[in-house]
Parts: structure tokens; C-alpha cells; sequence
DNA sequence: TCTGGGGTCCTAGGACCC
DNA sequence: TCTGGGGTCCTAGGACCC
């Protein structure tokens, strides 16, 4: 309900009055990020595709995902729980898990339901934003607790009570299990917690392999020693554009690879932090998905060594297969901290991927959009395009 | 009904090193 | 003339999550 609410927060007047509100799909080839409650209830879903829920609930109202606010409020709630728990890890964007472990004494004799109930108070006092929570001494326990929470409500399982609370659930209302899993655990027979708990380990084992089999055993029984980890670092960073109509010419897929390139490589910086890898992603008309990467010698983070090298990724890819494009994307990973190098060079100075004035004219370009908005300042043309 | 955009994690094969 | 065993890093693809 996340984008729900914030869509209605940011526009009272319009979507705020809206019953039958969907989030997202602004175009004829999109999906659905989020419905109201009044809009499930005609069996709209999110991840389903616009054109299918606008049939399902013709009378509903399609606004946009407010992507900045959306943002913000996470923040907000994040600010918030970072006030009453000792760790919190953001798990996405509207989903947040909290480890309370040694705080017994802190809390005194309040018993769990009622600190979240406090915890789901305090962040709709101070947010505005309606939250669930789900708690266990289990972290997949907690995540499946939340579940029956919704909406705006808690739901606490009480130690010792683990096992019994999970055979409540069929397997897909398990986190880690999607579509391929499902299918494969059909094939045996298995749809739900009960029916899988009976099963001896030795042979999920052999039917899934050992690694899956045993995390299948321990997950049925509410078993997850997994911990909340409260680092929190980045990973990758990736932008990435269906397109409204299939795209064949390459200049104009290059020049939509410039605006991608140009987009990570801000907020990239924004992070203070340079990427080590870069990979172009398309996805062809019939809806085949490749990518190529490229993992440079040293981390980069200036919009062009990072246009330079999606260039020439993106040639790969359309050598290899030459159809119509769909979708394009450009990610960065293998992040590095933006410090500057302090390690002295040998043989004197190397060849450099990009130099200190790339740099400084990139985070200069940097202020100037912040100040003065996006479009300020623009790419005038294609740069540095290879020989082909 | 014709399939978004942002992520994380895992696997398998190959290059390369000692 | 044919060939080990340990390891790291990179690449591509896929499953999964919200």
C-alpha cells in the first residue's frame, strides 16, 4: 500500500479522494506498481499490466508513482525506526526489518505486541505513513507474520510457536519462494507449509539439491538464522527505459544509452562513490533479455568514461543479435568509495580511464542541475563514438 | 492480458595465478 | 608429452523481492 498512500498524501485532492486507485503504468506498455484495497478487491494485483487492470476496474484512476516523494517518506520512516531499535536494515524501499535483541531491559515489562504497536504509532505520528509489523524470534517468522498484520495492524508469534504458526501458509506465501521453485515443488506435490513439513529432509534434499532442500526444511518450520543487517551499503545502481514503441536505429538507441549513462553516472556521485563495472542491458522485442558488462581497472564515475564504455557494450550486444529494442538499461556495480587515490604509482603515472579535470567538471555539472534543474544543462551531442 | 523499474543473491564456466 | 590442486576474479544468466 505504500505507493498508495504516498500518492494520495502528495495529491489529497485528486488521488486522496480516490477509492479505486491504481499506482503506476502511466504507459500503454506498463504495469501496475500498486492498487488500492477497493481495487484488488475487482482482482487488480500489482505486476499485473495496465491494460489487464484497466479492464478489471475500468472505473479506476491511473496516477504515476510519485518516485521522489516515495523517496522521502522512506527516509522519514527510516529516521523514525532508527529512534526506537537498535538495528534496522532497509530491505526495500517500503519494507524494513528491525533486530530488538538486547533491548529486553529497555523496554521493561512492555511485551512485544505492545512495543509494535508503539514502534507502528510513533511512525504514523510522525510520517503519515500506515505500517504493518510482523514479529518472531525468526526473521522469515516476522516476514510472514506481517502478512496477516495488513493493513496497519501488528501480528506478534510468540516463541515456541514457530513451527505450528508456519503450516497456516501455502509454499508461495513464503519469501525466497517465486514462480520456477513453485512449479518444481508441484511436480512433487507440494502446495503448501503442512504438506512439506511431513517430508523428510533426506528427500528434499535429493528432489531440490542439498542446499535448497535444506533451507526448504528449515523454512517450513519458521527456522531462519539469518540476521538483520544493519550496513545498509549499496551495491549497484541501475536506470533503465521501456521504451513507448520498439527502437532499431542505432543512433537513437545510442542516444537514449547517453540520457541512462548520464542518469546513474549522477547519482553515482551523489553517493560519492565510483563504479568499478559497467553493463548495458536490452531487452529484444520478442522480449529476450541480454546483457554485457565491462569490469575497468580502476573505479570511474564521470558521465563520460561511463558512456564510453555503455557504447561500446551496447555494440556488442546489437552485433551479436540485431532486432528491434524494447527495453535499455545501464547498471553500475563493483562500487568503490569516491576517496581519492593515495597510492603511489611505481612507474610514474599510468594511463588513466579519466582525469581530475573529468571530475571536476562533472560534479560542477552536478551543482548547476541541482540549482537550477535538470535540463540546465544537457549532452549537445554523442561523444567519443568508437570506430565501427 | 503481453509482460516496469529498482534492487540482491546465486551459479557455472573460463581465464589466470602460484 | 600430458597434466594437479588450490585459489581469485570476471561474465552471463536467472531466480527472486517489492
Amino acid at each position: 500500500m505504500f505507493f498508495v498512500q504516498v500518492a494520495r498524501l502528495e495529491d489529497p485532492d485528486g488521488a486522496g479522494r480516490e477509492p479505486l486507485l491504481l499506482v503506476g503504468g502511466r504507459s500503454n506498455r506498463g504495469v501496475i506498481t500498486s492498487a488500492s484495497y477497493a481495487a484488488r478487491a475487482f482482482g487488480v494485483r500489482s505486476g499485473m499490466p495496465t491494460m489487464r487492470a484497466r479492464q478489471l476496474c475500468p472505473q479506476a484512476v491511473v496516477v504515476p508513482v510519485p518516485r521522489g516523494a516515495c523517496v522521502e517518506r522512506s527516509r522519514a520512516v527510516r529516521a523514525v525506526l532508527g529512534d526506537l531499535s537498535p538495528v534496522v536494515q532497509a530491505a526495500s524501499i517500503d519494507e524494513f526489518y528491525l533486530d530488538l535483541t538486547g533491548t529486553e531491559r529497555m523496554l521493561g515489562s512492555e511485551d512485544l505486541a505492545e512495543t509494535a504497536d508503539r514502534i507502528r504509532r510513533a511512525v504514523r505520528e510522525s510520517t503519515e505513513v500506515a505500517v504493518s509489523l510482523g514479529g518472531g524470534t525468526q526473521r522469515v517468522v516476522a516476514k510472514v507474520a506481517t502478512r496477516l498484520a495488513k493493513p496497519d495492524g501488528i501480528h506478534v508469534v510468540p516463541p515456541g510457536d514457530e513451527a505450528a504458526f508456519m503450516t497456516r501458509f501455502r509454499l508461495s506465501d513464503l519469501p525466497g519462494i517465486g514462480a520456477a521453485f513453485l512449479r518444481q515443488l508441484a511436480d512433487k506435490g507440494l502446495h503448501t507449509v503442512a504438506e512439506t513439513a511431513a517430508v523428510e529432509r533426506a528427500w528434499l534434499e535429493r528432489w531440490f539439491g542439498p542446499a535448497r532442500g535444506a533451507w526448504l526444511w528449515e523454512r517450513v518450520r519458521g527456522i531462519d538464522a539469518s540476521e538483520v543487517d544493519a550496513s545498509n551499503r549499496r551495491k549497484s545502481i541501475s536506470s533503465e527505459r521501456t521504451f513507448f514503441t520498439d527502437v532499431d536505429d542505432d543512433e537513437e538507441l545510442e542516444r537514449r544509452l547517453l540520457k541512462l549513462s548520464c542518469s546513474v553516472g549522477q547519482q553515482l556521485r551523489g553517493r560519492e562513490l565510483r563504479a568499478r563495472t559497467v553493463t548495458v542491458k536490452i531487452r529484444d522485442q520478442d522480449f529476450r533479455t541480454r546483457q554485457a558488462g565491462n569490469t575497468l581497472p580502476e573505479g570511474v564515475e564521470t558521465d563520460r568514461v561511463i558512456f564510453a564504455a555503455a557504447t561500446a557494450l551496447l555494440h556488442r550486444l546489437r552485433h551479436r543479435r540485431r532486432t528491434a529494442v524494447r527495453l535499455l538499461g545501464v547498471g553500475l556495480s563493483n562500487l568503490v568509495r569516491q576517496a581519492p587515490s593515495t597510492q603511489f604509482d611505481l612507474f610514474g603515472e599510468g594511463p588513466k580511464l579519466e582525469t581530475e579535470r573529468d571530475r571536476t567538471i562533472a560534479r560542477a555539472v552536478d551543482h548547476v542541475r541541482d540549482r537550477y534543474g535538470r535540463d540546465a544543462l544537457r549532452p549537445a551531442r554523442v561523444l567519443d563514438r568508437p570506430e565501427r
